[in-house]
DNA sequence: GAGAAATTTGCATACGTATGCAAAAGAAGG
DNA sequence: CCTTCTTTTGCATACGTATGCAAATTTCTC
């Protein structure tokens, strides 16, 4: 069947030992020129590759990283995803891909990431229990929420400043002329949904403006149904706050259809800033998440935890911008 | 550091042997009711998890689906890997995602997908030299090119019927009274460009019509920059076919941009009948690709490859149908 | 060129599991 | 209860690599 070439086989060609051969593959070990053109040589000739598996049994690491995701259907994510696997792949790294449908990872996943005993994981848009968390920090795997927080923060986390992007988005529409306002968050369990809800009513209690909120789940069809639901209950606010593009997306051509012109009769503002939110269809006015910062800080933790764990853990929060366009 | 659990540890707790616990979790095993019991049990108390590392080293195998693909940005593709990914953790395979920024996968991915000994290998939007998928034949795993084909065939390959549909497009397009036409490919080199360009030019040929071909990649922007293009040369055709849906968006914007209407002064027709095709801002007509009847024969041909090699190699056709809408 | 120091090499073993083989245990039959 | 057949178990070994240690080789110094 499969003829496996094994260091044996090409330390025989080369004559040298197999540690020799070991030696050559394995990052840091010392070798001479001599030997190792001899080995490479062989190597090639025989078309030797080292076998991860007995590596991996050795020195009880891989060179994996888990990447946890939801939401690949959201531009946001999907640019994410090809972003994180480009740059791992530069550093030697794989990604194992684990999609998950519910919002908190399974058991079955968690089982997936120990058993490749992956270097390190990336959650992006999933949250944990606290019990499964432990279950890395026990193994000294690290791991990272991307866009996410847990309310312990027992976790390392990198998201943008959600709660000031709140505040920021609810005072620029006021300063627009908004006095009646509702707001759509994605899943009112998320810290994203959770903080960009803060900082926005905070700053609406504080003026005293009235607001409604509305809960969906992050997909285009979830703003389309908002907007009927709204529409149908009669009260077109001043402006809408929808917790990402896709929804607002969605709501916008929900609103459209009973002939609502935005801004005219309505404002909408996103999150996010997808390719899609530019487009002249839409012209979205949105928060423009940072995301190659957050890529940056994510890959830079992650790698310094792999190379010499701390378990030290801290939430970093960069900073958005408004994205004005044309439907405020 | 990490304790390691291992099968002996739990043999020892259970008072039964390593083999014993090996052959409880290894399938197929015989072990009695009694001590798989015992085992497990053990196994409970002591978080024992089998090491993949150890097993793939035995067995010359792993359970990793080598997944490479190149779009994910395209929703098509995204909602693609949403699917295997689904499907084959069901089947107990995790993914390996293999992101390729070239048309032609690197000798480097290649290398990861060998190096980690997948057991089987999907190629969405990506070709290969033949020199380099001999490899994997030479290895004995199966390969599967999802949406492309190679032309020499000499690997299996799962895609729609392109030349069948370029076909219907083009007879649907004169049916709609088109005399002039613009057909732009997504990148001349891909086989399903290529296919669906042959299928449509033929009907054109024979019938005599006037047509002219645009190159471009397959992105929004590609389709937007072929707009302006077409534009810039004054000759507004009666009608477009664009190679995927996000490009014919593109296209649309582009067009649109200069108060062309659609479909009053030009029609537009995709390919693919991605969500945001229907979404009321297009509306556009397109060729639906039978994606879930595609995605279930990758599957199916690969989890037969993989229990049992065979090597044999056909091209899957499926039949898809054009979805019309108010583009045209 | 001899001796010391530094570098390179080979040997032997360990990593955790699967599996062929033989021994042990259990089941069946009289 | 004994014999025969079947099932289950344990033993021992192999998978391919990394690594501590000692031996061998090279380099350096005077």
């Amino acid at each position: 069947m499969k003829e496996m070439v094994t260091a044996k086989d090409v330390a025989k060609l080369a004559g040298v030992s197999q540690s020799s051969v070991s030696r050559v593959y394995f990052q840091g070990a010392t070798v001479s020129e001599k030997t190792k053109k001899r080995v490479l040589e062989a190597a090639a000739e025989l078309g030797y590759r080292p076998n991860v598996y007995a590596r991996s049994l050795i020195t009880n690491q891989s060179k994996i990283i888990g990447l946890v995701m939801k939401g690949v259907q959201n531009p946001f994510y999907a640019h994410v995803l090809k972003r994180f696997s480009s740059i791992f792949k530069e550093q030697g790294y794989s990604i194992l891909f684990v999609y998950t449908n519910n919002d908190e990872i399974q058991d079955e996943d968690i089982e997936t990431l120990l058993t490749y005993n992956v270097a390190g994981v990336i959650v992006t848009d999933a949250t944990m229990s606290q019990e499964v968390g432990e279950e890395f920090k026990k193994n000294h795997i690290p791991l990272v929420f991307f866009n996410r927080k847990l309310r312990t923060g027992t976790f390392h986390s990198v998201c943008c400043n959600n709660l000031e992007a709140g505040r920021s988005i609810a005072q620029f529409l006021l300063s627009k002329g908004a006095t009646d306002l509702v707001l759509v968050t994605g899943d009112e369990k998320t810290s994203t949904s959770i903080e960009r809800k803060k900082g926005f009513c905070e700053v609406l209690d504080q003026q005293k403006v009235a607001y409604r909120t509305y809960n969906s789940d992050y997909t285009y069809e979830g703003g389309y149904d908002i907007a009927m639901t709204v529409l149908k209950e009669n009260q077109l606010p001043s402006a809408f706050f929808v917790a990402n593009d896709i929804m607002a997306l969605g709501l916008m051509d929900g609103l459209r259809k009973y002939n609502i012109l935005i801004p005219e009769h309505t404002k909408v503002v996103g999150f996010d800033n997808i390719d899609l939110a530019s487009w002249p269809a839409y012209e979205l006015t949105t928060w423009e998440q940072p995301i190659e910062e957050m890529i940056e800080a994510t890959v830079t933790y992650l790698m310094e935890e792999v190379t010499s764990y701390t378990g030290v853990v801290r939430t970093i929060e960069v900073d958005g911008k408004l994205v004005e366009r044309k439907t405020t």
